[in-house]
DNA sequence: GCCAACGTTGGC
DNA sequence: GCCAACGTTGGC
């Protein structure tokens, strides 16, 4: 079990729009980070989705339902994509700013890599991001 | 709208 | 293979 953070542009697509189609494939990652990242999920790890944008939070949850596999629509093999189902929104969603107010998060990648889309979250950091989204 | 912090491209 | 120039992302 891993634990992730993946960036969305909501006007693009929206953790509501993964509720709303049941399942989706998590295309468009290029960043080779991103992409290393992404190649190390495995199925029924659980996500986290934020916001960027106008929003700059995390708001809600979702769980990796196979393994990654290479993009069928791009001839770059490297270019990995991955299912992902929706898991529930989070009743208080924790906001970009308060996660830089906050020193145990000053190592997380949300918060010193502005341009990264597929991060990977500590259990530690896990827990305090979901107790932080309990309010 | 700006720009910092990246990543990519192409000439050499 | 370097690196200058350019493009992109995303927060401010």
């Amino acid at each position: 079990m891993n634990y992730w953070l993946l960036k969305t542009e909501p006007s693009t697509y929206s953790h509501a729009d993964l509720v709303r189609d049941k399942r989706t494939t998590w295309d468009g990652v290029a960043n080779p980070v991103a992409l290393r990242n992404m190649g190390g999920m495995t199925k029924g790890d659980e996500v986290m989705i934020y916001h960027t944008g106008d929003e700059k939070q995390i708001v809600g949850l979702a769980r990796v339902a196979g393994a990654p596999y290479a993009d069928p629509k791009q001839s770059d093999p490297r270019m990995l994509v991955v299912d992902l189902v929706p898991g529930p929104v989070v009743a208080h969603p924790v906001t970009l700013k308060a996660l830089k107010a906050d020193a145990r998060f000053k190592d997380f990648a949300l918060v010193r890599l502005s341009r990264l889309s597929v991060m990977p979250v500590t259990p530690a950091q896990w827990n305090m991001l979901l107790e932080m989204s309990k309010g």
